[in-house]
DNA sequence: TCTGGGGTCCTAGGACCC
DNA sequence: TCTGGGGTCCTAGGACCC
């Protein structure tokens, strides 16, 4: 039978730090998002302090300071290698993995005997290999799976596995699950859904096709029926072409004169042709944005944006920056007397396409670009990132993210191993 | 004082074409 | 005075995900 199974770590970030610094265990962690603005993964112990996901720091003061919580900025360059390494483990378990985000996967179970044994020795193996606690989640279709998923993760008494694919369990379970904690179910379609007296799993599931589609979009309706067990979700183990790319940032420091807030675009626009030249992409169009902070009404608002056609298609790193100052100009507030600080600033690119696939036209000369390019990644690969970067980067940095908290990059910096004597 | 950074998909409506 | 019936493409905005 079609067994789709979804695995995912319990608190990855706060799990992943856990890793490397027993004397997180038992005790509240939370793990901060850029900028070390809010709290983003959080220790069961930290939950229980009431502490919510998207927190802002600042209201979190008290309660660090009373319970001493312990706070990390994020580690991404961390948290990207584990979750890679948990991949691997997964490899092994079955042949077809679907990454759905830096801590889930989909796993196709198809055809499995005894399907709760074999995700349990596989959750041990991860803990074993990598140090990694998750839990598994096994269904006909991905939102079941992901429903499964859920309720294990709030029962320990299914010890990290539930397998839903007895229809009598389903019965029994989905009258027990908010309609909210669906899947694919956001804030809004709760309440609609709430509002016609649906307020259960169950009770989606039993809806006539027709008024959900009518309710939501086509989407809903794919929902209810992969609750009823028809898969409408595809199991992907390819990864699908990405269609765009964003490289955005609030800054560490408010950004008042363009000198700067062109800094930190070309900051954006370097790491976003890095990223590019990565998947062996180039951009057909690039959008630059910037905007004050939202959340100070009080303070003088202004939000510009501005986009441009890359021709031709474009992941060099010098005709990005030259297409983004254009931008950034175009967008600069004219005439203003206002004294803006710019707070956040990013850099899009969108109609991306492999390399090779990009159409050619009859003037087309030799590009020197790819030999200046990969020069450009070879120096910064061998020498650290940030080695070379274009002047208009500049030096001060004020723009620059705050990460006051930040673990050692254990698993992948030498330098940042810790010195045992 | 201090509030993240990515993505995807869908729909409606306008512009334009024959 | 009468004023069709298709298409496609694009954009903005909504909703959702982690």
């Amino acid at each position: 039978m079609r067994a789709i199974a979804i695995s995912d770590s319990a608190n990855f970030y706060v799990s992943a730090e856990r890793i490397f610094d027993p004397s997180l265990n038992g005790v509240p962690v939370i793990v901060l998002s850029n900028n070390d603005g809010c709290a983003v993964a959080r220790s069961d112990e930290a939950k229980a302090l009431g502490i919510k996901m998207g927190e802002p720091l600042h209201l979190l003061r008290d309660k660090i300071a009373t319970h001493g919580v312990k706070v990390f900025s994020s580690n991404y360059t961390l948290y990207g290698d584990i979750s890679r390494r948990v991949v691997e483990v997964y490899e092994d378990y079955t042949p077809n993995v679907e990454i759905y985000s830096i801590d889930e996967c989909f796993l196709d179970f198809s055809g499995f005997q005894d399907r709760v044994a074999h995700a349990k020795h596989m959750r041990r193996d991860v803990l074993r290999r990598i140090g990694i606690p998750v839990r598994v989640g096994i269904a006909q279709t991905k939102t079941l799976a992901k429903c499964a998923n859920d309720i294990a993760k709030k029962n320990p008494i299914f010890e990290g596995v539930l397998d839903m694919t007895d229809p009598a369990l389903a019965d029994w379970l989905l009258p027990r699950v908010p309609v909210g904690d669906i899947w694919g179910i956001g804030r809004r379609t709760t309440r609609k859904l709430e509002g016609i007296g649906i307020s259960t799993a169950a009770q989606l599931r039993d809806m006539p096709l027709r008024q959900a589609r009518a309710l939501g979009t086509v989407v809903l309706e794919r929902t209810v029926l992969e609750l009823q067990g028809e898969p409408c979700i595809a199991f992907d183990d390819v990864e699908p072409p990405r269609k765009g790319m964003a490289v955005t940032r609030s800054a560490g420091a408010p950004m008042t004169d363009f000198d700067t807030l062109f800094q930190a675009i070309t900051a954006h626009a370097t790491r976003a042709a890095e990223k590019l030249r990565q998947h062996g992409l180039v951009a057909g169009t690039l959008t630059v944005f910037f905007h004050t902070n939202r959340h100070r009404p009080d303070r003088p608002q202004y939000a510009g944006s501005r986009s441009t056609r890359l021709t031709p298609m474009s992941s060099d790193t010098f005709e990005l920056v030259a297409a983004a100052k254009q931008c950034a100009i175009a967008a600069w507030p004219k005439n203003c007397t206002q004294n803006y600080a710019f707070t956040k600033a990013g850099v899009m690119l969108d109609e991306l396409l492999p390399q090779d696939d990009q159409p050619r036209t009859l003037f087309d000369e030799p590009r020197k670009s790819p030999t200046l390019m990969a020069a450009l990644d070879a120096v910064n690969a061998r020498f650290g990132k940030k080695t070379m970067v274009l002047a208009s980067e500049g030096t001060a940095r004020t723009w620059q993210l705050r990460a006051n908290h930040r673990s050692p990059r254990y698993t992948t910096r030498i330098s940042d191993l810790p010195v045992v004597r």
